[in-house]
DNA sequence: CGGTATCCTAAAAGATACTG
DNA sequence: CAGTATCTTTTAGGATACCG
């Protein structure tokens, strides 16, 4: 009994699709679900370079900021998005948030092991697009030669 | 001598920051180089699905927009998406497109070798996050929980 | 059939001002 | 100091119509 409607698709991919069909229903392949979410993680414009620099240790708020900005380039994290973004990875349990009891309060972050664990994940990946980088590039300069 | 200026940044932390800004600079950590895109394909709403349903063979245009609509649960990916999509994922090298000189003609497309090591590590990812998914479920029921 | 052009909506991100 | 609220800008994505 197929899982998903297949009328319409090539026979040769029916069971293909319907194995896909299940991982995605099953196995966290929707959104909001942690698959999804993470690998949004991964693509936005702020939350992998927050892991990789909290990956150094411990930041107050505003240092961390300081640094995403001049680590951006030009670019500066706003200050709304940061608390976002790091209200999601805290959310995800990625980061730990400290606060001390002082007036003003002081704020830290820094990487649980689940975040740490996620580190490495990102920089596996960041290794291996690396090794691959020139071969990318070179396919972006014939493509574009390419375009007539 | 210090890559970015590290005035107002943490003592401890000047090296590790120094150490960063470099990769960034050296190795492609910035906007529209290699790594920040491809992370960007994985974090985009269609892209990873696209690489996991053409790991399962050649499809026609047709056919594979069928299929990323029924799997993506009610949504539908529109045409206009999905041919920017899928222009972007062949001009990195991912993807092949290949054109039959017919009228009208047919289009189809498959993973490059490159295509097929870049699903490789997208199963990977899934398969590491889905490891960690009752973690991640159960640190955001807590989160929750603890908002009062 | 596959692609493009046009227009529109929704979501992400930034700027700024204000608060405990 | 860190966070929130409000407003604006930017970008991603969708709907539709039309073309070769």
């Amino acid at each position: 009994m197929p899982i998903i409607d297949v009328s319409g698709i090539d026979r040769l991919h029916h069971d293909a699709v319907n194995a896909l069909a299940v991982q995605m229903r099953e196995h966290g392949l929707r959104r909001d679900e942690p698959v999804r979410s993470t690998f949004g993680l991964l693509g936005d414009r702020w939350s992998t370079l927050i892991i990789l620099v909290l990956g150094m240790g411990t930041w107050r708020h505003a240092e961390l900021r300081r640094v995403l900005g001049r680590l951006g380039s030009e670019e500066r994290i706003s200050q709304r998005v940061m608390t976002l973004k790091l209200r999601v990875l805290e959310r995800d349990g990625f980061v730990c948030r400290h606060v001390t009891q002082d007036v003003p309060p002081r704020v830290s972050y820094s990487l649980t092991p689940l975040g740490n664990a996620l580190l490495s994940e990102v920089h596996r990946l960041i290794d291996w697009v690396n090794e691959r980088a020139d071969t990318i590039r070179m396919a972006r300069a014939a493509y574009d030669a390419m375009e007539d």
